[in-house]
DNA sequence: TTGAATAACGTTTTTTTTACATTTTTTTTT
DNA sequence: AAAAAAAAATGTAAAAAAAACGTTATTCAA
């Protein structure tokens, strides 16, 4: 390894990639194998240390492009965690131990967020990933490190800005039907929404544009399709 | 030094803590000294590094007592700067190699910000802080590192929740009339505001409580004190 | 007692948000 | 060709929140 990309021992970034599919919210969990003596998998946020003479949100999207292949989409900064003990677990040490000059170093951690278009994205597993798989994101499961508390932590931010029309378009396909844009709303936001006032707020976003042009292959009235202009 | 106190090399937090008086917002700043072939002080945000074994949020609130005597106030983390190049002048890095045994690392550093009441406290200088001192906000000379935009980034959070009547409070005494807040308001978000309009969104905020109590030694008639409740 | 300084106070207008039901368009079925 | 099914499209009235606006009252000092 050249001088120019020494890893930082203990910094890393974590991604939370959200998309929306089949009316479920959904993020992008990777899964690492353990150790020969550690039977199944464990599945965590995609997420890695950065390099010494890297900028901190380059190296989020470099890692989500290397454990996603995701490239060029909204990436924000949430949150930074830094509770010495995030990496307590047994099952963490060891696989830690299996990858790691020092592994006892404190990792402080980055957390980024970002919205996709699942339908742009085929996940393709990298290096230390065996799988990268989309999961219900109501049906979690044990995650490793603090990654079920970053988790938690992005949704609150991702809620907060749905909430006030901030962001949200990004999950849904380049055209949308404004029905498909609430039905994300409500998943979102765990609740119903009135149609006609939905509409008459999305209708006040200038970044959101009708098409002229209809909804196919669909067993009813075809509604308008809209888009997002970034 | 021993092994628990250790010092990480590449992690810091630097603290923003504004403070209000004479009906300007201040913020507080640290002098240092540059190295003896250089005069002249250079300001900064009082900051410092994190020991290897300690909660980030733990260090900002221990770095912030250790260089301006301040403790159990409120501190909230707000945004990671993580730029390789953050520390590139040549006086910072002069300066760094004055007291680092690594001064190429990179360093990250996680910014806070914490509002206090100036009357509680009277800076005294830390360590390597020659002074500790009030500076107006409108009023910022160049900062070491990239600690200009790190003030900016919290100017723009503080003005973001002031404007939402998040918080703000804090940065009066502890008795304080409606006139008071409504200027320490109108600093901080640099425009003018109704004053019963202003009246009757403190009056729904419930951790703004009216006191049997008036103003005292003024030169006119007296308003009633009020105070905030953590 | 008067003047100076600021406190205290309420109403109207405008804007925003919420609540609510019917008609239209298209596809599929008979 | 007509009917049924499915979701799309639409407007208005009421309520709540935000904005605009001027006068009177209290205290201190001279």
């Amino acid at each position: 390894m050249s001088e120019q990309v020494q890893l930082n021992l203990d910094i890393s970034v974590d991604c939370v990639v959200f998309g929306f599919h089949e009316n479920k919210l959904r993020v992008l969990l990777i899964e690492r194998e353990q150790n020969s003596d550690e039977k199944g998998c464990v599945y965590a946020l995609p997420g890695d240390l950065v390099f010494s003479q890297e900028h901190i949100d380059h190296a989020a999207e470099r890692v989500l492009f290397e454990l996603t292949n995701l490239k060029g989409i909204y990436l924000e900064q949430f949150h930074t965690f830094g509770d010495p003990k995030r990496v307590s677990t047994e099952k963490d040490q060891k696989w830690l131990k299996s990858i790691r000059k020092d592994p006892n170093a404190r990792v402080i951690t980055i957390a980024y967020f970002s919205l996709v278009k699942m339908e742009d994205y085929v996940p393709s597993p990298s290096s230390f990933a065996e799988r990268a798989e989309w999961k219900d994101v109501s049906d979690i499961p044990q995650l490793a490190f603090d990654h079920n508390a970053i988790l938690d932590k992005a949704l609150e931010v991702l809620r907060n800005k749905v909430a006030n029309n901030k962001i949200g378009f990004e999950l849904l396909p380049e055209k949308f039907t404004l029905g498909q844009l609430q039905q994300l709303y409500e998943v979102i936001l765990d609740k119903q929404l009135d149609k006609r006032n939905f509409r008459k707020s999305i209708k006040k976003i200038d970044t959101i544009k009708a098409l002229e042009e209809k909804q196919k292959g669909v067993l009813h009235k075809p509604a308008q399709l809209f888009t997002y202009i970034g």
